[in-house]
DNA sequence: CGAATTACGTTTAGAGCTAAACGTAGCGCG
DNA sequence: CGCGCTACGTTTAGCTCTAAACGTAATTCG
């Protein structure tokens, strides 16, 4: 049924076998005395990231629309009538280069999904919609995947949730603060 | 000084400026009734993943080292001695593909850092040990990375950090296993 | 033993991103 | 006005990853 002298003495499962925690007993053991405190919270939150971002990917692929359209798209979508937005805002609201949006808005706009048009406002300024069919296809998928990953989290009890949610926006503002001088005051 | 007029009603800031709750609150608005509980863990969860990514990214540039490699280097010295690993190994321990770890570590090897051979156990198998300079760049990096992250997290009260690596470690044991059956029990 | 299966590592093609260079547009100020 | 600065969007080169194909080695089983 299986080879089993090709496996070893651990699991086959992939990081999950080494906790955090192991990680950071790892490096007290080999460099004794160092701060290892981060470890544990930085760790699993890639590897959390990893986790959502390969489940969003299996779960958008069924639906036929990759990730990053997705972002776009959702982008658009959720900012209301009339669904358009400049390729600037669009970078602000998303966690990738302006060159990226360019690309993604070339690669949508290639599907039919957003139409690219010089803006009213100002000429240098690009204003992105969404079309029917984007509009269409948001909709379908939307709605999909929030329920998808509503379930993912259903393990977690409700006062789980609203605690970790307080901590990681407590987290995330405290990672945008300008760099805090650890020891700079006298 | 600065070009007003450039600038819009919303502040210049990245997507910090769109807390979680209002991406949530836009599509209550767009789409009622839909379940947009997950919106409040998942984009925390990337938008820190990815400001510890950068930060990572610019101190180690810093020291002279990639992440990648650093990743390479850091699972092979806190295995101990002999500073010794199989690529598959290597492989189960890290959060990427199997192809992406020898494309690494050929680059170590490039520069130096690490030397392949075959292993001792099996003909199949590659052994990847870290050579003299590769244990002095991670011996002086890892440190000094370790104190920078513990810093970045030292907003957080002990209480805090306790509280959110107990919650970080149920959610990706959640995530982990099995895919939950949310509506197969009759 | 011999065939099929499984494991290991590498290679390759292709995707998507970043950083930087670029061209153009709008504005401020001497 | 006209110079310089800043903003906007696009393009390009280069990087690193994934997925898949591949070649080889070890193991299982008829």
């Amino acid at each position: 049924m299986s080879n089993h002298l090709d496996h070893e003495a651990y699991p086959l499962d992939p990081a999950s076998a080494w906790p955090a925690a192991d990680i950071a007993a790892s490096w007290q053991r080999e460099l004794p005395g160092v701060r290892t405190e981060s470890i544990e919270i930085v760790t699993p939150i890639w590897r959390i990231a990893k986790l959502l971002a390969d489940d969003r990917r299996r779960t958008l692929a069924a639906l036929g629309i990759d990730p990053s359209t997705l972002d776009l798209l959702s982008v658009l979508r959720r900012s209301g009538p009339p669904y358009e937005l400049s390729t600037r805002e669009i970078t602000r609201r998303t966690l990738v280069t302006a060159g990226a949006i360019s690309q993604r808005v070339a690669r949508a706009e290639q599907a039919g999904l957003v139409e690219r048009s010089p803006s009213a406002a100002s000429r240098r300024a690009v204003s992105v919609r969404l079309t029917e069919a984007g509009h269409t296809l948001i909709e379908r998928t939307v709605r999909e995947l929030l329920e998808h990953e509503a379930d993912l989290i259903a393990g977690l009890t409700a006062s789980d949730r609203t605690t970790l949610r307080d901590l990681l926006a407590k987290t995330e503002q405290l990672l945008n603060a300008p760099p805090p001088p650890p020891t700079t005051l006298p």
